[in-house]
This record gives structure tokens, C-alpha cells and sequence, in this order.
DNA sequence: GAGCACACCCACACACCAC
DNA sequence: GGTGGTGTGTGGGTGTGCT
């Protein structure tokens, strides 16, 4: 039903003869069979509240059950219709009435004049119009002549001393509200996601009362689905008209870009491998003018896939020329805050065994920010699931929180310690990666495997052994160290509720080991041969230890931050571990330091510590 | 209890500047 | 030109209190 094809004539809205505007021939007391808000005939007035008045629902109510309409469309000047603008405030620009009009009506049972109820004419009025399209209630100029002096006849209105309902803003949000937001995204779509833009919508007159995190959150919960189109934007986001100088619509499947976009899993690899590819072609350049570093050997070093690659500007100039989805700026931060830190290599390992593992690739994250330490990285690295199998300890370990954590390392961490006793060893720098380590280590270090050496006793334990272990460089891990030094890419192939299981079964089979094939072994399952003179350093090369070692550290880390992972490392509160601390202890032969000692390590312990450092110290 | 309005958070894309 | 440091504010949420 459309209210608009009604046909008023001059007869149902005209001012009276004292020029005050009245509802001419208005049925009252008699009209009330067909209700009291309706003209001659039983035609129905109509009103319209607005949205955001804090009394529509009442007068909806009131209106509609003494015969009149109350309408969704706004009275509207252009086209004239005949619609009565009631609220419970004046609006600023247009003819408004108050409610209050409607209760006296009803009480007198028939309709009161409405001129008594207007608010005072807005200052924007212009009486001039009033005779013209800008009426509201259109007086057809046929009639008694009320149309030549409206505006004295505003300026003549006696106010009915009714106090106004207190000034009160609802800042619920309405369907004017809520397509003026959508209007307003149709115009600026490459916004439509900026919390300045919205802050900005928020000093807008239709919106005033809400924030601009308010409009936003409307926006993204509410209207977004609701946006349908919006209108056709050059790069820069300005409106691009058509010939008549209209705005052109656009389909949602032709949105803009917004301001940023995130960088995907595909973009992380192509990023990586153009990198890898551009190192590469610098390398064979370098290689051919002589300039590749060369090794004790006077051998120019392999192409490492591993290392830490760098690239000019000028790459990042290609990479935005050949993938404009970001710019030269952005490609670089990428490169400098993500591949970096993950390593181009891996990171193209991982997104291949997700591709061939039917998985989606994830891109790189969580590099960044005060908070994106290790534990998170760590998590991202190796799965989800490592924190999930971590959580479903049975021990009480899995109450742990970062905050013991922190209190745990704070116990194992000696705060005048560090760099105290001198002799920490320098990480064996290994050329060509985890690989190229463990093939050196076999060439420079494999000897005669040695004889069995039993369950549960040292890898060290035989003289033999010993003397094969003397030309490995067993020590402890320095400051500094990371995960990469710790761990090569085989480790993460490997769900981590089994590793241990692996180390496990690795150190049962110690008895048939060389230190060739324990390095070996280790690094089959991830574990980098720097990390395995550590674990041998700190546990006097004893295979239960070893095991209990790499437990402890594999339940920390999850909770440890980048620069936490060298106190990871000193587990200092279990017999038979050891940490250069520990060692300083045992070798400063005081009291003192030996009391201290004889809190956490047994006799036994002690003693085979002084045979081990001995032996390899 | 559900829906809503709003505050707040955080990772990070993008940019600028200093050396 | 190369590099590191850092600021700004977007993008994508979650948390909380009110209706």
C-alpha cells in the first residue's frame, strides 16, 4: 500500500481564517468511527516519528489506534507529500510538531489544531518557500489562501506552554543511521574498514552521539551485508562519475582494495623464492669474478639455502613491479620482519609438505609485535598441536602458565652467572645447513663404531669411545642461540608427542653407535649436531639424562620467549644435569660453592662429573 | 539469555627518518 | 643505496556492560 496515492484536497489540511494553519474539515467527536486522526471521508492522517525518537513505539501505538497511519518515509519537501513530521524534539530545518498534539487530540476526542504544537521555526526556514515545494504538509494554493503567509501564520502561532519531553539523544542506531553509514561506505568503499574514516562518520550530524569504533562495529556486524553496491572509485578513491555526471554503481565483486592487505601464504613464497632465485644468480655472478668467500680448503663455499640471504633495493623494486598487490615499502618490511626471522628456505619447505600434505599453507606470522616471542613462533612452527599434546599432560605440568614459567626460569637462572666462567664454546658453524653439518661431521669425525655400550649406561662409557668422542667438539651451548641452531627442518616433520619417543629409542640403540651415527640419528629426527654436544656436555653423555634433558627442554619450550631460549637451556634443579654454572661449582672447590652444588646433585653424580670433565673439559 | 553498542586490544602493513 | 629503528593507523578481532 502506498500512502503517497492518496489524493488530499485543499479542503482536508487549510489554515483557518486567522491565519493560523488548522485542520480544516477534520471529523472529530462524529468522525470517531473511523477514528479521530482522519480526515473527511475516514482518510487516514499521516505521520511520521522519527527512528531515533526515544517515543515512536508509544505514538506509533497511539496513532494507529485512533485511525491514523504512521509512516516509514520521511515527509519529504521535493516531493511534496503530505505527511505530518511529529517528534519529540524540534529538528533544526524542517516543520515539526510535537507529540503532544496527539494526546490532547485523543483527549478531546477529535483532532486539536495542530498550528498550537509547532516548535519554533527553525532557522534555516525560509518563508519564502513555504508556499512552494519546501512545505511540508503541502497547502494547495487553491485553497483560502493560507499558502501567501504561512510563514506569519508560523510567526503567529501561540505556543501551548506543554513541556517538551527532556531533550534525550537515543544512540541506538536506526535505519536512517544505518543508510546514511551505508551511503557514506558507497562513497569512500576503499575506507570501508579504517577506523579514522569512522571516527570521522562520528562528528556527522545524523551519527552525532556515537563513536566511532560504534559506527564501525555497526558497519562490520550489522550493514555490511547489506551494502549491495557501492559506487565505482579510482585508485586514489575518488568517485568516478559517469558522462551525466552521476555516480556509477559497482558490484561487491568489483570492491576495492582497502588501504592495507595482508600478505598471503602464496605471496610469502613467492617473496621467498624470487629471493632465493635472485641470491642464487648472485652467488654464480660472485662465483665467476671470484668473489664467493672461501673455505680453510681455498674452495669457494657452496650456495647455502639456509643461510640468512640480504637483497638490495633493487629487488624490492622487482618484486613491487612484478607483484603490485604491495609496494616496495611493504615487500621489504616483509622480507626484513618475516623471512628473516622464519628463514626463506624453511618457509618454502613448509608451504610445500602443506601443499603435498593436502593442507592449506599458512602464511608467515607472528613475527612481529612485543609479544610474538618464541613461544608462539615456536607453536606456529611445529603445529598446534604441540600445545594441545603439551595440555594433555596428565602431570601437573600442564597447569603451568607462562608466569611459573617465568618463576621456574628465574630458579635456574643465576643472575651473576653469565659469562662468569668463561669457557662457554662457540656453536659449531656448520656450512650448507643441518645436511652439509651432519655430512662434515661423518667425514671429519666417523671412526670405528665402537662396542656395545648397553641400556642405560654413558655414550662416553668405554675407553674407546672416549677416545672417539675426544675428536668431537662436546660443549655447551653459548648465548644467543636459536631455534635454528637447535633444530634442522626434519624437526618439524615430526608430530611432537613423538619426539621423545624417538630420542628414546635412539639412545636404546646407543649400543651399536658411533658418534657418527648418534649425530646421525639425532639428526634424522631434527636435532642439530651443535644441540647434541650439548646434550651430552649436560648430561655427562649419560643416556637416561640425555633423555630426562630433552623432556625438560621440550616441555619448556612453548613457554619460552626468543630471548629465553638460553635459560631453557640451564636446567639446573635435576641430578645429573649439569650447566656451566653447575661445572664452575664442582671446579671452584670452595665450601660454598660445593654446599650449593650437594643441594641438587647426588654424590654419585658429582663424581661422575669430575671423571667426565676430566675426560672432555 | 540474546542482541547490541561500545571500548579496547594486538598483529602488522605501510611509511618515514636517521645513519 | 643499504639498513635499522620506529611511528601510524589499518584489519580483524574480543571483552564488557547495557537494554
Amino acid at each position: 500500500m502506498s500512502f503517497h496515492t492518496i489524493e488530499y484536497s485543499a479542503g482536508m489540511v487549510s489554515p483557518s481564517s486567522n491565519n493560523q494553519l488548522a485542520l480544516g474539515n477534520v471529523q472529530s467527536g462524529a468522525a470517531a468511527s473511523h477514528g479521530i486522526f482522519t480526515y473527511d471521508g475516514g482518510i487516514p492522517m499521516l505521520f511520521f516519528v522519527p527512528f531515533n525518537d526515544p517515543n515512536r513505539y508509544e505514538y506509533k501505538q497511539k496513532i494507529i489506534s485512533h485511525g491514523g497511519i504512521i509512516t516509514d518515509t520521511e515527509p519529504n519537501e521535493s516531493t511534496g507529500n503530505r505527511i505530518i513530521l511529529l517528534s519529540s524534539f524540534n529538528i533544526r530545518g524542517q516543520l515539526c510538531f510535537k507529540l503532544s498534539f496527539i494526546d490532547d487530540s485523543i483527549k478531546n476526542n477529535g483532532v486539536c489544531d495542530l498550528s498550537n504544537y509547532k516548535y519554533q521555526i527553525p532557522e534555516v526556514y525560509d518563508p519564502s518557500s513555504i508556499s512552494g515545494q519546501n512545505k511540508i504538509i503541502k497547502i494547495n494554493s487553491e485553497g483560502d489562501g493560507a499558502g501567501q503567509n504561512d510563514a506569519a501564520a508560523f510567526s503567529n502561532v501561540i505556543s501551548r506552554n506543554v513541556r517538551p519531553p527532556p531533550m534525550r539523544t537515543s544512540r541506538r542506531f536506526n535505519d536512517l543511521k544505518d543508510e546514511y553509514i551505508l551511503k557514506q561506505i558507497r562513497l569512500n568503499p576503499r575506507l570501508r574498514n579504517s577506523h579514522k574514516f569512522f571516527d570521522g562518520l562520528a562528528t556527522h550530524d545524523v551519527l552525532k552521539g556515537h563513536t566511532g569504533n560504534s559506527i564501525r562495529s555497526r558497519y562490520r556486524n550489522h550493514l555490511e551485508s547489506r551494502l549491495a553496491y557501492v559506487y565505482k572509485t579510482d585508485e586514489d578513491g575518488a568517485l568516478i562519475k559517469s558522462a551525466d555526471g552521476k555516480n556509477i554503481r559497482e558490484s561487491l565483486e568489483n570492491l576495492p582494495k582497502t588501504l592495507k592487505n595482508r600478505f598471503t601464504a602464496l605471496e610469502d613464497f613467492n617473496l621467498c623464492t624470487e629471493l632465493i632465485e635472485y641470491s642464487r644468480q648472485k652467488y654464480y655472478e660472485d662465483l665467476e669474478s671470484g668473489a664467493v668467500e672461501k673455505d680453510e680448503d681455498g674452495k669457494p663455499k657452496p650456495f647455502d639455502l639456509y643461510q640468512e640471504f640480504t637483497a638490495p633495493v633493487s629487488f624490492f623494486t622487482m618484486m613491487a613491479k612484478t607483484y603490485p598487490s604491495h609496494s616496495y615499502h611493504s615487500w621489504r618490511d616483509r622480507y626484513r620482519k618475516f623471512v628473516r626471522q622464519y628463514g626463506a628456505q624453511k618457509y618454502i619447505d613448509d608451504y610445500n609438505r602443506s601443499i603435498q600434505n593436502g593442507e592449506t599453507p599458512e602464511q608467515m606470522k607472528n613475527f612481529t609485535g612485543k609479544k610474538a616471542g618464541l613461544t608462539r613462533g615456536f607453536k606456529e612452527l611445529i603445529g598446534s598441536s604441540y600445545n594441545d599434546n603439551y595440555r594433555a599432560l596428565p602431570s601437573n605440568e600442564n597447569a603451568r602458565d607462562d608466569e611459573t614459567i617465568d618463576e621456574k626460569i628465574k630458579q635456574i637462572r643465576s643472575s651473576d652467572y653469565e659469562g662468569a666462567a668463561g669457557n662457554v664454546g662457540e656453536i659449531q658453524e656448520a656450512e650448507g645447513g643441518p645436511n652439509n653439518d651432519l655430512e662434515q661431521v661423518i667425514e671429519s669425525q666417523s671412526q670405528p663404531e665402537s662396542q656395545s655400550q648397553g641400556q642405560g649406561g654413558s655414550v662416553l662409557e668405554s675407553q674407546s669411545t672416549s677416545q672417539m668422542w675426544s675428536n668431537f667438539d662436546i660443549k655447551y651451548l653459548p648465548q644467543g642461540i636459536t631455534l635454528e641452531d637447535l633444530f634442522n627442518k626434519n624437526f618439524y616433520k615430526i608430530a611432537p608427542s613423538e619426539i621423545s619417543s624417538k630420542v628414546e629409542t635412539i639412545l636404546n640403540d646407543i649400543e651399536l653407535s658411533a658418534p657418527a651415527l648418534l649425530l646421525k640419528s639425532f639428526n634424522e629426527i631434527g636435532i642439530n649436531d651443535v644441540f647434541t654436544a650439548h646434550l651430552i656436555m649436560a648430561s655427562s653423555g649419560d643416556i637416561v639424562n640425555m633423555q630426562v634433558f630433552i623432556d625438560k627442554f621440550l616441555d619448556l619450550i612453548p613457554h619460552l620467549q626468543e630471548d629465553q631460549l638460553y635459560d631453557g637451556l640451564q636446567i639446573e634443579d635435576t641430578d645429573g644435569i649439569w650447566t656451566n654454572k653447575l661445572d664452575s661449582y664442582l671446579l671452584s672447590g670452595s665450601k660454598q660453592d660445593m654446599k650449593k652444588l650437594q643441594a641438587i646433585q647426588s654424590p654419585h653424580s658429582i663424581d661422575a662429573r669430575r671423571l667426565f670433565l676430566e675426560k672432555f673439559a
